[in-house]
DNA sequence: GATGAATGAGCATTCATTCAT
DNA sequence: CATGAATGAATGCTCATTCAT
């Protein structure tokens, strides 16, 4: 017999469950930050009771930092798989930036995410500090492999020119995809040439 | 000397009282955030009684509104006052690399304060947009009287890669003065003539 | 005996629970008032923690307002019963007479419930003035049955005469069932043929 | 010289000041209640400073107690005062009902006064005891002059009555002067006739 | 006397977390 | 495993009262 489907529906709910709890705290934490979401709409969203949020994680901060690594992975494994596709390291940039704007644009509804979180648990903040610095580190390699130097700030730089312009997404409703695309060109050309290049020259 | 009823702590505390809540309140909210930080405790490091606190601020909020407020009010006036001094466009971008690094470097102690606020509180949220709008004009503007274009985009560039290039004094307790100076300069000269400009190159 | 699910304490303690709050509070709100009753007396009184006050009554005058809609409803329906009992007018002024009197007596302790409650809440206000009408309402009906003219003056008058009457239930530790008894008698007597009837002469 | 008005500005400003705070307090605890009346508020409406109440009254129930110790001796002084025009007990009885009705409507604004006092305190709840006893003595010798049996009880109930019929005049915005006349009059016979005699029958 | 800034005890309410069923 | 009723620690805020000026 292959499956078992009629044994307790299906091998497990676990997986399925804590992907709920997860799905439910990602839209949560994401739109009303760490502070001003509940375990129990996190719950009520999930579909299932406040209780059992605690059979699969400790407590709230466990589960916020549930979510962000999982997020982080994701944009991690993404952005990675991304990069396979391209070969120069020109074309890695650009590529990183249409990851960063597109991955959030995606996601408008939710991202304020990485802003609030709680100070205190200090597993958090290392666990943030960490995703910064890989993403970093994922940066600077392809820069170091374009043989640059100060490959770590130049890596820091491009990731904050690229932060501060998808800000807008957060704030302005009516930014569209093109607005999004626009802005990618914009930053992988001003990384790479600078703004005395004769691009922004009237 | 006779009269001198102004001698002994000024006409009024008044002042004195308001401006001690607010550095406490700057000291807390800076350091652990809004949600972290008790209002006893900001009373307690104020020198003055809970109730104090609510002679001078209407709640928490506001209380965190006025110290978002002082400190940007305080950042954007030392840096308008800095550009003064600078002629040419590329010594006003300097300058604001300066500014931006070493405001926040003379703060390391409390400089989470822009990150974690109330999502809630409407005032608040528009507060803080209306800031960086302001900051974002500013800079714009030297890049216009530069003949920029798409100074918009260029402006929030460089705000971004500032910001980033300063979390590094937020997270590194060996993070030094030099170091931020270092920073200064590579990012006035990365914005300008971009990465691939010869400098980094190896 | 086989299943006997619901044998130990009913299916639920929810309408027990809710009991027992609301027992507290009137017990409480009825000697002492509103504004001098704590949430925490009133779950200590009840035999529960403070916070399960406050998911079977979303505040303080919700709770109040349970108390008090509780305590009329009873006295109405109870009245209501009494009445049919009677059949002459007389008999039924009576009987309301004894009613009002009566369930005060067995209130003794705690029978300051209608005089201090919240100025503030609309619905409260809204709905202390709704049983006044009913029971006038009740009253005027008898009058009018009896065919009486000015009927809801005269229920004005009776209830009013009534709840003077037992005022010194309230104050006086030595009122007896008898004196309550006597007031019973002497208020149906009074308010059928007045201060001038042979009675009261000397 | 007579008055001598310059004399720092008249003889003593205590009586005049004692007066506004009392006259502001009776204002807002008329219509407001005890515990909704704010110190502040009182200092406020009568012109003055918070403090300045407590140079008058040791504190908040004091004032209470002194704003309805004002109220109650005007009540009865105008009473007595009114009772020596008349000459027959009917005449008298006409003019108590006539004085608590009118006294009560010219008073609209503010006659919560008797309801919302804080039960706590055993000197304001000995006062109000003693009131109703003056009151209820006053009208008591009124009945006891025309040789009635009971007249104790019989006080009570006229007392009681005229409350009741006061009452409205509280929620009833309409209530006219004409409307307390009627109830006046109504209240007097019924007294004296009970609801039985010819007048309320069809 | 008069002021009003300062005080701090006091309380309603919230919500993460537990645990008996 | 799942539930959700119950818990109680924690905290923002109010306001009567005091007292230095």
């Amino acid at each position: 017999m292959s499956g078992g489907s009629n044994e307790r529906e299906g091998k497990s709910d676990k997986p399925d469950k804590q992907r709920a709890i997860l799905d439910a705290a990602f839209s949560l934490f994401g739109s009303k930050g760490f502070y001003e979401t509940r375990i129990a709409e996190v719950a009520e969203l999930a579909g299932i009771a406040k209780g059992t949020v605690y059979l699969y994680f400790r407590n709230k901060e466990e589960l916020f930092l549930a979510v962000s690594r999982r997020d982080c992975e994701q944009f991690m494994t993404q952005l990675a798989a991304r990069l396979k596709r391209e070969e120069t390291p020109a074309g890695k940039l650009a590529a990183i930036a249409e990851h960063h704007l597109l991955y959030y644009y995606e996601r408008k509804q939710h991202t304020k995410l990485f802003f609030r979180a709680p100070t205190n648990h200090p597993e958090l903040m290392a666990f943030m500090q960490q995703f910064m610095e890989a993403y970093t580190n994922l940066v600077q390699q392809v820069l170091l492999d374009a043989d640059a130097a100060e490959a770590q700030l130049l890596s820091q730089a491009y990731i904050g020119m690229l932060d501060r312009l998808k800000m807008d997404i957060l704030f302005d409703p009516a930014f569209t995809e093109a607005d999004a695309r626009h802005r990618i060109a914009f930053a992988a050309d001003l990384f790479l040439r600078g703004a005395e290049s004769g691009k922004y020259k009237h």
